[in-house]
Formats: structure tokens, C-alpha cells, sequence
RNA sequence: GCGGGAGUAGCUCAGCUGGUAGAGCACUACCUUGCCAAGGUAGAUGUCGCGCGUUCGAAUCGCGUCUCCCGCUCCA
């Protein structure tokens, strides 16, 4: 048995549970990894060498579908609207944006070890979930105020060696087997990629590759208001590459520590933050839908107080339940209040920020834009939806993975990706490979279709015709165009009058219809738009 | 990081107590007036994950390492 869904507390279910009829969906990773490799849809990462963990390549098929999935999403996010930007901002970044987003120190959390049963913790969870007592020893250790809990944790943090005699002697216990630990020191992890830039490696020539592409938004907030002339409420949208050093990545492509997101920073007044986090969680919802993973399928999580992440007012997560990992998080959607633009602003004291940010003396930028009743300065809030690629990709292919077993008694497996997704839109056929005439007609009906820029189009003249449908099943190509010997007129009699018309087969019902090849484009058009 | 399992052809896997690697499918070429992994003929394919050791000899035994899967832990 899998493990069931991690999911705390769900604030409902998006629609009904309309379970759709599906022969069966893919039941282990592994079945979908193996498809993937074979297919050429994803790679392990440095594969030659003995691979790379948390590292994975995009092959043929992988880049089509993950392109399709960012084009649509750019689509819907940017061209259909009216109030949106887009920005291409650089991975590597200065290591003071990180710091004053709050990254560097949130994201080295120090770990200790239980010696007896090799249990590994977070010291701050580790501390927090002590009684009262083992706290106020501990903090009396520490010379901290025990009721101020996170000057405590910064006290343990700054000093690994007597945090460590502070557990060692306030008796703090196991939370899993219950006992007084046997604690190591606490060992600092540090989840951002650091990077030298530059030809000399010295003490300040670093940078960092950033945790999450939204801070390069917020550094270019001025830049893009300055050359749009945006008044509020706008965004800022943006796909790229982000760098998380996970201890332990997981799950293929669903926990990986390079990986791909599309985010959006949706800048409103203040005030009017929380009908703009209810627009977007419908909007997304709805973007998922159109994309083949169901609303009944997502479950909205309202995420506790004290689990939000350091910047966040509320967030919603939505936890897709993936056949093969039970709910997990497929995108967040984030209320980051005015934290970030507030905590990146030089002149903070005069700005009446809401959230508590940290000093900046670096900053030489004042971010912020005129309140659109009173036209006074003011730090926008911002709403975040934050969707990664790499699980969307995961998502996609989850749902459209089918195994059926057709009249005849075979097996097939299928993906029924939506065509505006299919890595390939039309596969063409010569019926047979050894007639000339065949493949050069199917040839050029090829080189014709790619002319409409619908996509990836095949000339699909391996194998046998029966095993070209499948191949194009389990990869799924929605149609196959077929050029037989009707098409070429070398049919005399009653098969005359298919002269010129070629066969469309459909992926998921079979089905063949014949059509006209001066009809195709049409056709095909309509059908993949 | 800990515990368990695994890694052999493109894929799925067999290979006993050590004797120098196999099957099915897929693939390639040719033939087939052929429509749902069809039929015929021929063919190619492996550092047995990697390294070190034991041995006359290692896919097989031991140690280390990398990767994947499962369970913990972690996932700002």
C-alpha cells in the first residue's frame, strides 16, 4: 500500500468527486518512469557517470510537453489578460537580494541527530515541541528569554557547540520514541546553491542561485512600473529555473533540487489582497482543469498559521492527489502581504509596512507605486500562485496515463494528454515503407502540416502500421494520418473516388474517418487548436 | 542522514553451490495491396551501475561508492 495523503486539514473538495471511468490509471512510479525513459520523455540527470540525485534531463518528448505546458500557461496568464507583465530575470543573483528576502536565514536551518535511534531533527521543532519546562531550561542554558521563542532559536543558531551542551543538559526528549536523546551537534543545511562569480573565489565574490524565481520580480518591480507605466492592481509573470538543496530528493521529478516554476507576483492595494487571493485560486483552478487534472481531484489546503512559510499572511496549497503519491503539493498560492517589496525598499520606516521586516541599509530603490484613491506612495501586498513545472509536468502525465484493454483482448497504454499538450499533433503514415509513392506523398503532407505551426508534426515510416498507432499511443499523439494506396488512386474500380483523401485516426476512440488532403489543414486545426 | 529492497541488451527479466552472458518484447534492413504492437527472411546489441579486494578464475563472494524504489527524517 501507498502511503495515504499527508494532508492536514483540507478546507474543502473543489467540485464532486466524479470518479471518471478509466480502464486503470498508473498505479506505481516506477511504470511511469519506465515509459518516460523509453519514450524519451525524461532522463536521469548526468545518467553516463552513474547519475546525479535530484538531477533529471528533459529528452525529445519531455521538452515538447513541458514547452506546451509553459505556453499555455503564458497564455492564459499573460496574452489573456489585461493586467499582466512578463520578465526573464537572471539566475544567479546578488547574495544581498537573498539575504534581505529572508532566504539566507531561513533557509539554513541547523539539524541535530538522536544518537540512539538516528532520528534527525530540526532544532527549532525540536525545541518548540519540549514542555515548558525542558524550554525554560534550555533557554536558561542559552541565556535567552524563554517566553521570546524566536530569540531562543536565533540563540541556539548562532552557537551550534553550547546549543549542543543545552540539549544535552535540559533532558530534551525524543518526540518518537519519548526518551532523553543523545543529541550531535547541530549541523547547519544550507538549501541554497552558492556559486562564485567571478574568476577569483574570495570571501565576497559570491552569489546565490536563487531558491525561487519571485525575487526577481520584486527586484524589477521599479524597473517594470517605470517602463509600462503600471498603476495598480497589475502582475508580473515569469518562468524559469530555481536551486533548492533538498536533503533528500524524491518522488522523480516531483522533489528535485533544480527545477522549474511559473509564478506570478500579482501586486494590489492593500486592502483589497484577499478578494485578489480568492480571484487567483479560481483562476488556477480553472487553468488546471483545462489542462486534464480535474478540480475533483485537487484539494484546496488552507495551510495552518504556523506552518507558513516566513513571508506569508495565508497561503493556499493545492494538493493534487497523484495516483502514485497520494495529495502533494502541485502549486501554492500565496498571500506574501507587503514582506518582500517591503523588506527590499530602501526608507522602510516611513512606508507603514504591515509586515515586520528586517533592516535594509542596501537597498537604493524605493518600491513603491501610487495608491490609486489618494495617489500617496505605497507598498502594493502581493498575491503569489507558484507553480512548478517539473510537478505540473508529473501531473499532466499522471492523468493522462491509461491502460486499456481493447476488444481484441490486447493491452494498450495510452496517454490522453489534451492535444494543445501532445508532444506530437499529428503522426503521418505511409501505409507501407517499401512503395515510393507512399512515403513521398506522406512526406510532403508532413512538411505541409509543420507549416501551420501546430507543433511537433512525425513522418512516422518504421515498424508496421499497427505498431506506428500504438507507438503513437504511448507517447500520445492524438492523430496519425495515414496515406494508403486509395490515396494514390492505385485502387481501380470501386475506391476510385478516395483518390486524394487520406485516413485520420483517432487516439482515443479508434475511430477512422477519411478526409480530403486538401481539407486536412482545416481539419487538424480545429481539432488542436 | 538512518533502516529495508534493487541495479544484467532500448524495455521486462532469467542466470543454482564462482568457470568468462541468455530469453521475450522492442530495434535495424529487405519482402508483404497491407489498418490497430500482423506475417516472412536476415541482422546488430552489453565495461553484468562503478571502484577496490578475495580467487587460477567474479554478473555470482567481501568492502566501498553512485543511482533508483519503500519506510523514517527533511521539504524555508
Amino acid at each position: 500500500m501507498r502511503p495515504q495523503a499527508t494532508c492536514r486539514r483540507a478546507l474543502c473538495f473543489a467540485g464532486a468527486a466524479g470518479n471518471k471511468e478509466r480502464n486503470m490509471p498508473a498505479t506505481s512510479m516506477e511504470e511511469l518512469v519506465s515509459l518516460c525513459k523509453r519514450r524519451g520523455f525524461i532522463f536521469q540527470g548526468s545518467e553516463i557517470y552513474g547519475g546525479l540525485q535530484g538531477f533529471y534531463d528533459y529528452g525529445p518528448l519531455g521538452v515538447e510537453l513541458k514547452n506546451n505546458i509553459k505556453a499555455a500557461w503564458w497564455r492564459a496568464n499573460v496574452y489573456e489578460r489585461d493586467d499582466m507583465e512578463g520578465l526573464d530575470s537572471s539566475i544567479i543573483m546578488h547574495r544581498l537580494v537573498l539575504r534581505h528576502s529572508g532566504h539566507e536565514a531561513t533557509f539554513s536551518d541547523p539539524m541535530v541527530d538522536n544518537k540512539k535511534n538516528n532520528k534527525r531533527y530540526r532544532l527549532d521543532h525540536l525545541v518548540k515541541d519540549q514542555k515548558a519546562d525542558v524550554i525554560a531550561k534550555v533557554a536558561a542554558h542559552m541565556g535567552a528569554d524563554p517566553e521570546n521563542f524566536p530569540a531562543l532559536v536565533a540563540a541556539l543558531n548562532a552557537d551550534p557547540a553550547k546549543a549542543s551542551e543545552a540539549l544535552r543538559a535540559s533532558g530534551v526528549r525524543d518526540a518518537f520514541s519519548g526518551e532523553v536523546g543523545d543529541w550531535t551537534e547541530p549541523k547547519p543545511f544550507n538549501m541554497m546553491f552558492k556559486t562564485t562569480i567571478g574568476p577569483v573565489a574570495d570571501e565576497e565574490s559570491y552569489g546565490y542561485l536563487r531558491p525561487e524565481t519571485a525575487q526577481g520580480i520584486f527586484t524589477n518591480f521599479k524597473n517594470v512600473v517605470d517602463s509600462t507605466s503600471r498603476r495598480l492592481p497589475f502582475g508580473i509573470a515569469q518562468i524559469g529555473k530555481a536551486f533548492r538543496n533538498e536533503i533528500t530528493p524524491r518522488n522523480f521529478i516531483f522533489r528535485v533540487r533544480e527545477l522549474e516554476q511559473m509564478e506570478i507576483e500579482f501586486f494590489c492595494t492593500p486592502g483589497t489582497d484577499e478578494d485578489w487571493h480568492a480571484h487567483w485560486l479560481e483562476k488556477r483552478l480553472s487553468w488546471w482543469e483545462a489542462q486534464g487534472v480535474p478540480r475533483s481531484k485537487i484539494e484546496i489546503l488552507d495551510v495552518p498559521k504556523e506552518d507558513l512559510a516566513h513571508y506569508s499572511k495565508r497561503t493556499y496549497d493545492l494538493m493534487y492527489d497523484y495516483p502514485t503519491l497520494g495529495h502533494e503539493e502541485i502549486e501554492g498560492i500565496a498571500n506574501r502581504s507587503d514582506y518582500d517589496l517591503g523588506s527590499h525598499t530602501k526608507s522602510q520606516s516611513e512606508l507603514n509596512l504591515v509586515a515586520s521586516v528586517t533592516e535594509n541599509n542596501d537597498s537604493i530603490a524605493k518600491l513603491t507605486i501610487p495608491h490609486p484613491d489618494t495617489n500617496k506612495p505605497v507598498v502594493p501586498f502581493v498575491i503569489e500562485p507558484s507553480a512548478g513545472v517539473d510537478r505540473a509536468l508529473l501531473a499532466v502525465l499522471s492523468e493522462a496515463f491509461t491502460k486499456e484493454t481493447l476488444e481484441n483482448g490486447n493491452e494498450r497504454i495510452v496517454l490522453k494528454f489534451r492535444p494543445h499538450l501532445a508532444p506530437i499533433k499529428v503522426a503521418v503514415i505511409p501505409l507501407a515503407r517499401n512503395k515510393p509513392e507512399l512515403v513521398e506523398l506522406a512526406r510532403q503532407i508532413k512538411s505541409d502540416l509543420q507549416q501551420l505551426g501546430l507543433g511537433r508534426i512525425l513522418l512516422e515510416d518504421s515498424g508496421n502500421i499497427g505498431k506506428a498507432y500504438r507507438r503513437h499511443d504511448e507517447v500520445g499523439t492524438p492523430y496519425c494520418v495515414t496515406v494508403d494506396f486509395d490515396t494514390i488512386g492505385q485502387n481501380e474500380g470501386e475506391n476510385a473516388d478516395l483518390k486524394g483523401t487520406v485516413t485520420i485516426r483517432d487516439r482515443d476512440t479508434l475511430q477512422q474517418q477519411r478526409v480530403a488532403i486538401s481539407d486536412l489543414s482545416g481539419w487538424l486545426q480545429a481539432k488542436l487548436k
